[in-house]
RNA sequence: CGCGGGAUGGAGCAGCCAGGUAGCUCGUCAGGCUCAUAACCUGAAGGUCGUAGGUUCAAAUCCUACUCCCGUAACCA
């Protein structure tokens, strides 16, 4: 059977990861971890984009080697991706020797083929700013403004690979295929995009004295390749494409289609859904070779893109992912990130709607709901479950319910609706604390006569309760790991969801004391 | 007339693709309960779905026009 194969973008090495960094791989990981739960096989890849201009100034300005510069700022993603508890299968970074092997041969193999010819341009460029300048850089009067500092005509060699030779199988591919992107929506904007990439032919390289800090071209030692034939490359590269004996990579066979590249929507057009399938269909994949995108949209601030210039140092703190999780725990960060957004739409973010989001449905709908169960099973029964003969139909609900919610569930994830997913999970947890109100078990305890209606509406209760904590693991697996050692049922971590069903728990089921799994957060107490 | 997205009770959103009693969370108000993390449960008030037309027995949902908001404008050689 086929891995089911998830991949983000992978990130600039050039900054510090924000919250839009940390929601793609959240997404991914809560993908992956919820088709790990289904019994697939699944493989989740993330990594970072070391290559590149601004990395080589940035090192130039520290005085450091770029190497040593990346190293150090690749430790910032990885710790903020440790700090999210992601479960990442591989790792990609550009810099990697396989990598670099995988990019080296693509671009001879296509050179060969005659994919990519050598060209030269003739435009303004900017010594300053060291490149060249477009039409848009003009100010209102037509000039280049100060910023750019002295603009000079120049005239650059550059190899080209011949995007425009694909555009009309991608149109076609684009308007038949069902599933290369996603949502659908977005599919209009590039079949927009696609019309206006038709005429033109993509820069691949860039000449050594500009960009030394690249993947040398195989053919001609005085260019290195420009991001594309680079970055975009990770995903077959760290997949184990054309990997060579001895390799650690994993099967490509097995890998590939990439069931998801989650990127954001200001990738899609025109890498993704225009350079990258064309690239793909240069070097031979096939029409059921192409991979599907899943677009999703922005965290925003105040109803505003999170843009660099107005990012304060304010603002850097309240959406850095390290601190957001210092501040409320990974689990909080997690369920907040997927929870509040719907898959491939904006969303603002808030942090007094995840702490809002974190008080109510976790603390105070399940985490209250493990805690009065458990709590009761402890003082009303001994802290076991035990067997009943005694039913009624309020208990029969609660049980079709769990059926039909883990249906629901996995309809939901299925497309990808995390949030409509966690939202039927919470629906359910609230229903059974309507039945828990109904079936008032602190009044049954009183009552001698009473047992065996005690005994069934408490074991109903430990169930639920096991139940949500194998459907919630994806997004929040720490807690659900904390909710399955105080039912003592650590047999629980191990459960496929197709075999998920009432009855988990077995009679005579030893419970903990009871600790809050969710601890209310109060903002005035920071 | 560049392109894309959006406009639904006080706030944030779902529903629209496959028309048929307007739904969710928070907030507000009034009750209840006491097992539980000042939690939980019940009930109520509050919207006619940006505007104007059209199609239809029936439109938040389809069509047309308009208004406002957001993003983006790409081959950076």
């Amino acid at each position: 059977m086929k891995t089911f194969y998830t991949t983000t973008a992978i990130d600039y090495t050039n900054g510090k990861p924000h919250i839009g960094h940390a929601y793609e791989k959240v997404l991914a990981d809560v993908i992956t971890r919820y088709r790990k739960l289904c019994g697939d096989d699944a493989y989740f890849l993330t990594g970072v984009d070391q290559h590149g201009q601004k990395v080589q100034q940035t090192a130039e300005k520290e005085d450091v080697h770029p190497g040593t510069y990346v190293r150090k700022t690749t430790k910032n993603f990885t710790k903020a991706w440790s700090a999210l508890e992601l479960e990442y299968d591989g790792w990609a970074e550009t810099t990697d020797n396989e990598h670099k092997a995988c990019v080296a041969d693509i671009l001879q193999k296509l050179y060969d083929e005659g994919q990519i010819y050598k060209k030269q341009y003739q435009g303004f460029y900017s010594v300053k700013q060291e490149q060249f300048l477009t039409d848009k850089e003009r100010g209102e009067d037509g000039e280049f403004g100060p910023e750019w500092g002295e603009v000079e005509e120049r005239d650059e060699e550059n190899y080209y690979f011949k995007l425009s030779e694909h555009v009309a199988w991608l149109r076609s591919f684009v308007e038949k295929s069902e599933d290369f992107i996603l949502p659908a929506f977005r599919k209009a904007d590039v079949l927009n995009a696609i019309e206006r990439a038709e005429d033109n032919d993509l820069c691949i390289s860039r000449p050594k004295e500009r960009l030394r800090w690249g993947i040398e071209l195989p053919f001609d030692e005085d260019f290195v390749t420009f991001v594309w034939f680079d970055a975009l490359i990770n995903y077959i590269s760290f997949a184990g494409y054309n990997k060579a004996d001895g390799s650690k990579l994993p099967d490509f066979d097995k890998l590939w289609p990439a069931d998801l590249h989650v990127i954001g929507k200001d990738i899609l057009v025109p890498s993704h859904s225009i350079y990258w399938p064309c690239m793909l269909h240069a070097i031979g994949f096939t029409d059921e070779q192409m991979p599907t995108l899943l677009v999703h949209g922005f965290w925003n601030m105040n109803s505003g893109k999170i843009s660099k210039s107005e990012m304060t140092a304010e603002i850097a703190a309240l959406t850095d992912p390290v601190s957001l999780v210092e501040r409320f725990g990974a689990d909080c960060v997690r369920y907040y990130l997927v929870r509040d957004i719907h898959t491939g739409r904006d969303s603002n973010f808030d942090p007094e709607r995840l702490v809002m989001l974190f008080n109510t449905e976790l603390a105070n709908n399940l985490g209250n709901l493990c805690n009065r169960g458990l709590s009761m099973t402890k003082r009303f029964l001994n802290g076991a479950t035990a067997a009943s003969d005694y039913d009624d139909d309020i208990s029969k609900e609660l049980r079709e319910q769990a059926g039909v919610t883990i249906s629901a569930y996995k309809e939901a994830m299925d497309r990808y609706a995390v949030s409509e997913a966690l939202e039927v999970v919470i629906k359910y947890i609230t229903l059974c604390n309507q039945y828990t109100d109904k079936q008032a078990p602190w009044a049954l305890a009183k009552d001698e006569t009473k047992t065996a209606e005690l005994t069934t509406v408490l074991g109903h209760l430990t169930e639920v309760v096991a139940i949500v904590s194998v459907l919630l693991k994806p997004v929040i697996p720490a807690a659900c790991e904390r909710i399955q050692n105080q039912l003592k049922a650590t047999f629980l971590a191990d459960v496929n969801i197709s075999d998920l069903k009432w009855g988990m728990i077995p009679v005579g089921q030893e419970v903990a004391k009871p600790k809050p799994v969710f601890p209310r957060i109060s903002l005035e107490d920071e």
